[in-house]
RNA sequence: GUGGAUGUAGCUCAGUUGGCAGAGCACCGGGUUGUGGCCCCGGUGGCCGUGGGUUCAAAUCCCUCCAUCCACCCCA
């Protein structure tokens, strides 16, 4: 083979494609309910968009970005994520000065350049929502009871919904300072990459899979505790709205997202049957990401859910056959194929899904792939019916057949 | 970037101590000159991932590269 596709992209062929619009129509219908409205993006941006509101250290910023620059030497990259575009858009548009909270949700491929593995590609999909303009806590949890509903709508069922608050800009950087020194403290227990994690990203070592480091860090102050007042009482009422809501959560104080603009509020939705990767979605807040980018002080909150990893669990429900053409059109011949093919047209107009036998086959080659296409009706047109200016109209479940005129065709179709 | 596994028909996979390339499904045709599903019979379809090496002989043994998968890292 000459040509193949590029390592982690991939095609998506029916009848998985079938199993995709499903699942993008049934997200709408549930931001529809919730009031978002949808915003499309492009999906290269320049590379500083992202550089500064993921941030440089992440590895999304630092390794993993597909970049290239334009003739005039400017940096630009294919997205990793949706949420800087959307507040770049959202700025750039002047949503922000028409005051008010904005509900957006936009669907997409994104790009990173990392070693494809089970429910990882290089070019991925996610459904994405952000709420800009509430501070929460209310917001916080109609975000994550979305999330759980879109999910829900979908058919996915076994998940674990994990929420964790990371702090604000008044108490994280105090905690960091306190978790960095125990950290130093406990150096020599810690495995190579959690020395690293310790310097660039300390919340990170939470979510180590080392036993040796997750015994070293049972003593380690946790964030619960360091947390400002503000944030304790944010965090207890976004509970206490799930709690109303019906939904059962985990407070997971080992949640620590990788992307550097989120505080308060994180959520992930987990679950067990997808290897290494299991995150079906995740978000949290970013109340400091739309001044980073230029904009006002302007609270905000996201999360994305991972198409590959949604379609991956349910591709059992990938329906095996097609619902079926309406009518199977069978003619015998070219004279009678010519006199047909007007009447297919005016039959699909009606909105029937017709097919035919695009090349010369017998009458019970042209049958049998009309029940390969579970077809309703046969309309089998040889040259006998032709002479008499008439068809057979054959039920394929009833097995009963009856003579119709030509003209008389579209008039009785309908739909099986 | 690091580690492990796997590459044979469109798909899922067999292939023995190295000895003619196989099955099931799918597709096409026949059994029925113009009537589907089930059944029976037949057929099409392969650079055995690539390039080298060993050998009288390689899908099989050795090496190279490539691809895919899984895991680490990280994330949806």
């Amino acid at each position: 083979m000459e040509f193949s596709s590029i390592k982690g992209f991939r095609d998506i062929l029916p009848p998985e494609t079938g199993l995709w619009q499903g699942i993008e129509e049934t997200a709408r219908k549930v931001f529809s309910s919730f009031g978002f409205l949808e915003i499309r993006t492009p999906a290269m941006e320049f590379t500083e968009l992202f550089s500064r509101g993921i941030g440089q250290e992440t590895d999304i910023v630092s390794k993993e970005m597909y970049t290239l620059s334009d003739s005039k030497g400017r940096g630009m990259a294919l997205r990793p994520e949706a949420t800087a575009s959307v507040v770049r858009a959202y700025l750039q548009n002047g949503l922000h000065e028409a005051g008010g909270v904005h509900k957006l949700y936009t669907i997409g491929p994104m790009f990173r350049h990392e070693r494809p593995q089970k429910g990882r590609l290089r070019q991925f999909h996610q459904i994405n929502a952000e709420l800009l303009g509430d501070p929460g806590p209310v917001s916080d949890a109609e975000m994550v009871i979305m999330a759980m509903t879109i999910l829900e709508a979908i058919g996915i069922y076994e998940v674990r919904l994990c929420i964790n608050s990371l702090g604000c800009v008044s108490c994280r950087p105090g905690y960091r300072n306190t978790l960095s020194g125990y950290l130093s403290g406990i150096r020599n227990s810690l495995c190579e990459d959690c020395r690293r994690r310790a310097e660039l990203n300390p919340l990170r070592v939470f979510d180590c899979k080392v036993e040796s480091c997750k015994e070293a860090i049972k003593g380690a102050p946790s964030i619960s505790e360091h947390i400002c007042r503000g944030c304790a009482e944010h965090f207890d009422q976004v509970k206490s709205y799930l709690d109303l809501a019906g939904l059962a959560f985990t407070f997971a104080p080992n949640l620590v997202r990788g992307l550097d603009y989120y505080c308060k509020t994180t959520f992930e939705i987990q679950t067990d049957r997808l290897g290494a990767q299991n995150a079906v979605a995740g978000g949290g807040r970013y109340d400091g990401l739309v001044k980073m980018l230029g904009g006002p002080e302007m609270p905000a909150i996201g999360f994305a859910v991972g198409m590959e990893r949604v379609a991956a669990l349910l591709e059992d429900t990938i329906p095996r056959y097609s619902k079926g053409a309406d009518i199977f059109v069978a003619a015998l011949g070219e004279a009678s194929k010519k006199r047909i093919f007007p009447i297919i047209a005016a039959l699909r107009k009606k909105g029937l899904r017709v097919e035919m036998e695009y090349g010369e086959k017998g009458l019970k080659a042209q049958l049998k792939r009309a029940d390969k296409l579970n077809a309703g009706k046969v309309i089998i047109l040889g040259e006998d019916e032709l002479k008499r200016g008439e068809a057979i109209v054959r039920d394929m479940a009833t097995k009963a057949q009856e003579t119709v005129p030509l003209d008389r065709l579209v008039s009785l179709a309908e739909r099986h």
